[in-house]
DNA sequence: CCCATTTCTTAACCTGGGTTATTGTAAACA
DNA sequence: TGTTTACAATAACCCAGGTTAAGAAATGGG
């Protein structure tokens, strides 16, 4: 069942009996969001969380110019949503769509909360997990501020093998901070590469 | 007492008794860190996580080139550790230093451990605060993505009304993202505003 | 299987912001 | 009180990456 997915991430944090699985399943709905829709529009309120059992979801935000900013990449065993919105209730700035038919569990924020009181170790992983992407967002902070178009190009390349091949170039592009122009030139070779 | 500022930011996410409020002030050791001093270095291991008091820290990486950039200013009433190295107990590429005379409350990650079983609640808190600091990276990530430099300093003066008048230029530079010499600039006004 | 649409490449030109250098100014400290 | 050290301003020149445009290649949906 793709609920195991959901469990086997939980289990490398936490401990949980049969119960309490049956319990977390309780607050959960199973989607399927197919490819190009929206799990999450610019407007709208970030209700859910959305963890990924299969396929994958991206989100981005759209600058004044019209131009895709993406966030994350979302595949399978990946947790999404606009923290901003998820935790304000407010409406979110950013969008969250299906790179493919994507299967997710939705996990509401008033659930969340109500978890968290019955089931406190759910509370840790989660606060684990917020650990971990805080971590992720201040390298991925440090390396724009710091790193050459292509040095993040080749970054990318070295932590995400698997999405590399499967992806349209623009969104590669769309995520390291360049125009897809210009990665093109990059990735022939015309750049200097300024020792990668 | 100077507890009580901390006891104050508790306060605004969860509710301590009296009982709690000592358990937890026997985990906390007090410092001072002199203007200038580190308080952590690159390459050490973040064994704590700092409260500040008074006065004023920041966090910043530095490149290949030299360049430093800054991270995180933590003024009075704010969290700052490097949380890379405060959870993996791995070495820091940080660097973490007082801008002036500081004094901080100390939570070492294995006191941190034992305080969120012994009082929940604190895990709550720091679930919380966890949360807030994964919006606000992830807003300064947009932010760069999509702004101007001229922009982007226009933000940090909305938003840090307070350090734009007590700090060098230099490091509010460091901060956005640009040299100091373009900082200026801008200040100048002869670089063209693009409507912002 | 074909046509429409999206994606990718290339190339000429442009610009936001960096680099280097100089000069002025203001703290820090002895 | 002078002097050392750090900070800020200005200016001439430079370059990484953006812009525009146009054709080639891949994709996809009917």
């Amino acid at each position: 069942m793709s609920i195991q997915k959901l469990i086997d991430s939980l289990q490398k944090h936490i401990n949980l009996n049969r119960q309490e699985q049956e319990m977390l399943t309780d607050f959960l709905v199973l989607k399927i969001i197919k490819k190009k829709q929206f799990f999450l529009h610019e407007a709208q309120i970030a209700k859910e969380v959305a963890f990924v059992v299969s396929g994958c979801l991206r989100s981005y935000s759209i600058d004044q110019n019209g131009f895709e900013h993406i966030l994350q990449f979302a595949p399978t065993g990946w947790w999404i949503t606009d923290m901003y919105s998820f935790i304000s209730q407010q409406p979110t700035h950013l969008n969250i769509d299906a790179l493919m038919d994507t299967e997710v569990y939705l996990l509401s924020r008033q659930n969340q909360l109500q978890l968290f009181d019955k089931i406190p170790k759910l509370e840790r992983y989660f606060r684990i997990i917020t650990e971990n992407s805080l971590v992720g967002s201040r390298q991925r902070l440090i390396d724009n501020l710091s790193l050459t178009a292509s040095q993040r190009y080749a970054n990318f390349c070295t932590t995400y093998p698997t999405l590399i091949h499967d992806l349209p170039q623009k969104l590669v592009a769309a995520y390291i901070g360049v125009t897809p122009e210009f990665l093109s030139k990059l990735r022939s070779g015309v750049a200097k590469s300024k020792k990668s």
